[in-house]
RNA sequence: UGGGGAUUCGUCUAGUGGUAGGACAGCAGACUCUGGAUCUGUAUGCCGAGGUUCGAAUCCUCGAUCCCCAGCCA
């Protein structure tokens, strides 16, 4: 296939994958996605399908989108659907190369009476508590099961019976015979079938018998078809083993890779860790914004193309790496700063009065949609007597190197006026609650004919015209850089992952902000509609917040 | 002497016998109608010890550290 596009990617996996086919191991590069469906996807699966589905792609190649199903016990169809909607979301296609694992449950059943025939399996007697014990310790070989020495014509018609429903779940097993005493404990007589009674939620009640993963992957694989099975390092040890039913059923073999999967800081991404945090109601579903599942990222507003990025600069390799989740925050920002028009949004009003300003007058001002795209246009923008600006933008008595607003002081309000501060309005408590404030008209749209400067310009909203809002900042959800490693990772969570901003306001152009589509929040950050927005009641949610180098200075006094 | 893997700036990642490069993070500065973006500059690294070689991150030897495996989970 010497027409077929080459990688220039140099990692290893492409190393590889570029020495099979100039050896002729193989002629065409065919990979796949095997999620198990009993959970949601999260950025560590995106790092997986950017692999699988990336290197297909680079190689004019294929990838398909196996579902590994073999117990019926954890897996639901809510994930499969899920699943399939992160994934087209992410941007990769399987086209019509759609599997399960359980479309082969009756191939499987017949290579395991291939094995049974072979004398390679038997069926096994032994209780879990039994077996635990026979297959001895790391240090220590195991020791054959008594059941191990069964004739074929037995092992079979056990085997049928197992089959037909005859025994509880858990009274046996159907086992390999490998080598009791081998170093890789997974050749210890592993289990191909267990019995559950359980029913599927593919193949209903059809089996009581169900294969164990290690006896499906490898042979999905094989059936499939896949050249370059790729996987994370914890499958090494089972390699072997793949690579032993592969060649005693006697099928085609793919060849195996494994890689290490993404750790990020301040981030937990076990199945089981990310259920607790659902259960115990920590958060408010899968698809909260403070998850690392892909619904959350999409809800939260991150893009996908962020993700992608992400993964492509995180690269693939055998080290085991904690990824800075700095690296994450870049590739969103940097996505977002592309694509996400501005708006105006105040998130902490501050009332201020322009007392030399017309009562009654209302201007509508030019300003620009998105500095980084010209494409973007621009937008009119309602101006009156009466705006609201940020908290953080005036101070009474400014710290050093403070160049926002404070009385005497003059600074720039966005696409408006250059408005100096002339008076300070305080409640019983000494609480600022409104400025009064005096604009130039000559400076109007920002610039002044003189040519004097200002140092700050800060963001506003026209009182009469601004838009109620709710605003969901959110932060990282644990407050450690990496809560895996503390006793109890819940101990680790950070209490100000979340603030919720309920009386914010909006310019009037963000009535209509729809879920999905970013937007910055000038000098704030950059946010979308939340699901729970409606036109009566926004909500936005903070996807990540613009650099914030003023925080810098200040923290550093 | 259980088996399997790994080790390059703070964090990732290139480099496969010939000047250790890039990204993120950091620091300093320029510019700016977002203290955003952009631009410039800058410090920091081959796990260790021997050996081979004119020359070693790369080859050899010995050692250290870390990760995974004892589910009828995947």
């Amino acid at each position: 296939m010497t027409d077929s596009p080459t990688s220039t990617g140099t990692d290893f996996i492409r190393t590889a994958v570029r020495e099979d086919l100039a050896s002729g191991r193989f002629t065409r590069v065919s990979t796949r996605f095997p999620p198990e469906p009993n959970g949601y996807l999260h950025i560590g699966h995106a790092k997986a399908i950017s692999v699988d589905f990336g290197i297909a792609a680079d190689f004019g190649g294929t990838c398909n989108l196996r579902f590994d199903d073999t117990n019926p016990v954890k897996e639901e169809q809510e994930y499969v659907d899920n699943i399939m909607a992160d994934i087209r979301w992410l941007g990769y296609d399987w086209d019509d190369r759609l599997f399960f694992a359980s479309d082969y449950f009756e191939q499987l059943y017949q290579y395991a009476v291939t094995l049974i025939q072979k004398g390679k399996a038997f069926v096994c007697d032994l209780t879990a508590d039994e077996m635990r014990a026979y297959r001895g310790t790391l240090t220590e070989p195991g020791k054959n099961s008594p059941y191990r020495d069964r004739s074929v014509e037995e092992n079979l018609d056990l085997f049928t019976r197992m089959r037909a429903g005859e025994f509880p779940d858990g009274t046996r097993t159907l086992r390999a015979k490998i080598d009791m005493a081998a170093g890789n404990i997974n050749m210890r007589d592993p289990v191909m079938y267990r019995i559950i009674h359980a029913t599927h939620h593919r193949t209903g009640d059809t089996w009581c018998i169900y294969p164990m993963y290690d006896f499906a992957h490898g042979q999905s694989d094989s059936i499939e078809g896949i050249t370059h099975s790729l996987c994370s390092l914890e499958y090494e040890d089972h390699r072997p083993l793949y690579d032993w039913y592969v060649r005693e059923i006697g099928i085609y073999a793919p060849r195996q890779i494994e890689f290490a999967r993404l750790i990020l800081s301040y981030t937990v991404l076990s199945k089981r860790k990310l259920l607790r945090l659902v259960k115990d109601g920590l958060v408010t579903g899968w698809d909260d914004p403070r998850m690392p599942t892909l619904s959350a990222f999409r809800r939260r507003g991150v893009p996908a193309a962020a993700i992608r990025n992400f993964a492509a600069l995180i690269g693939v390799a055998k080290n085991n790496s904690l990824i800075d989740v700095a690296l994450l925050e870049h590739a969103i920002r940097n996505e977002l700063n592309r694509v996400a028009e501005r708006r105006m949004a105040v998130l902490k009003p501050l009332r201020v009065v322009i007392e030399n300003y017309p009562e009654g007058q209302v201007e509508h001002l030019t300003a620009v949609n998105n500095p980084e795209d010209a494409g973007a246009g621009t937008r009119e923008v309602p101006f009156s007597k009466v705006l609201y600006i940020e908290r953080d933008d005036f101070r009474e008595v400014p710290p050093p190197k403070y160049f926002r607003l404070t009385p005497g002081r003059e600074v720039r309000l966005r696409y408006a006026y250059f408005i100096k501060c002339v008076d300070v309005v305080k409640d019983a408590s000494g609480e600022v609650i409104e400025l009064r404030c005096t604009y130039d008209p000559a400076t109007r749209g920002g610039d002044a004919p003189d040519g004097r400067k200002v140092k700050a310009t800060i963001h506003w909203v026209s009182a009469q015209h601004a838009v109620p809002a709710e605003v969901r900042n959110y932060d990282r959800l644990f407050k450690s850089e990496r809560p895996d490693d503390a006793d109890d990772f819940m101990t680790e969570l950070n209490p100000d992952s979340l603030e919720v901003l309920a009386q914010a306001y909006v310019e009037p152009a963000l009535a209509s902000a729809q879920p999905g589509t970013p937007i910055q929040f000038e000098r704030n950050g950059y946010y979308c509609a939340d699901l729970d927005s409606t036109p009566g009641k926004l909500v936005f949610n903070r996807t990540i917040t613009l650099k914030d180098s003023w925080a810098k200075i200040e923290s550093k006094g």
